[in-house]
DNA sequence: ATGGTAGCGCTGCTA
């Protein structure tokens, strides 16, 4: 089993490369994020006749995330499970059982700068994503949460920690919102198959070239439960798919599950 | 060229 995720900032502007990336990497789950639709706008039908379900959540303009699966798309639901959740939630996660999986498909706030109100919006977003793990799943199901989490778990996830001085993704407050999320019962799944390497980095800023120059972050992660660990066969990112006319900023994170025994 | 680029959508916001 083959799941994805993808932030393609943009799902109007992408969907050419969508397209095309499924039909060369065959993900039996891929979740977006950064849509930036209004479900009615969602092209169901293009995925439909690819194979997969499809569930989208957007308002519009900003944030709007889905999950696409070809294994099964059970019990959809758009944002978090609590009541009084939908200010905070801003159209950042959604969920679904994909072949006996509880798939997530989340957008965490970028939290702007460290002084604003934006970075306690996201600190306290993280905290409504751990709150939802305890109230509708056990550390013993098999759970996966993939997305662009806008944090960088360690100083080597991002290109030169000495750029980050000040700066939001890297600091002990967002990474310790991470851990809290993890302490639930989840492994970072490219950190398990990558233990000893530098990133990889997920996302590039469109400015600078800096892509070309290796300027980098791993901000896209797929959380899994032990028993997803326990199936899990490969993690890795599609640099690939950063090059090229009109690319994402972000590139693909994919991991392969074996058969349950 | 003294921030840069991309997307949305039409003015500036968000990342």
């Amino acid at each position: 089993m083959k799941i994805a995720t993808w932030n393609v900032n943009s799902l109007k502007a992408r969907l050419p490369r969508v397209e095309a990336w499924i039909g060369e990497h065959q993900p039996d789950v891929l979740v977006m994020q950064e849509t930036k639709l209004a479900d009615s706008a969602f092209p169901t039908s293009v995925f439909a006749d690819l194979g997969y379900a499809s569930t989208h959540h957007g308002n519009g303009r900003w944030n709007g995330v889905a999950i696409l699966s070809k294994v099964g798309l059970e019990d959809a639901r758009g944002g978090f499970s609590g009541e009084d959740s939908a200010s905070v939630e801003e159209c950042r996660i959604v969920q679904a059982i994909c072949a006996g999986v509880k798939v997530m498909s989340v957008y965490v706030p970028n939290g702007r700068t460290v002084d604003s109100e934006f970075f306690e919006q996201k600190l306290a977003w993280l905290g409504q994503l751990r709150r939802e793990l305890d109230l509708t799943c056990q550390p013993g199901d098999e759970v996966v949460i993939l997305g662009d989490f806008n944090v960088a778990p360690e100083d080597r996830d991002v290109w030169d920690i000495t750029q980050f001085v000040g700066m939001t993704h890297v600091t002990p407050e967002e990474r310790a919102a991470l851990a809290n999320v993890e302490d639930w019962g989840l492994s970072d799944a490219m950190r398990v198959t990558n233990p000893d390497e530098i990133g990889p980095f997920t996302w590039w800023d469109y400015r600078a070239g800096a892509f070309h120059k290796g300027w980098g972050m791993r901000i896209d992660l797929a959380l899994v439960s032990q028993p997803v660990l326990a199936r899990l066969t490969a993690a890795y990112r599609d640099r690939e798919a950063r090059k090229g006319p009109q690319p994402s900023d972000h590139a693909p994170v994919v991991i392969e599950l074996k058969e349950r025994d």
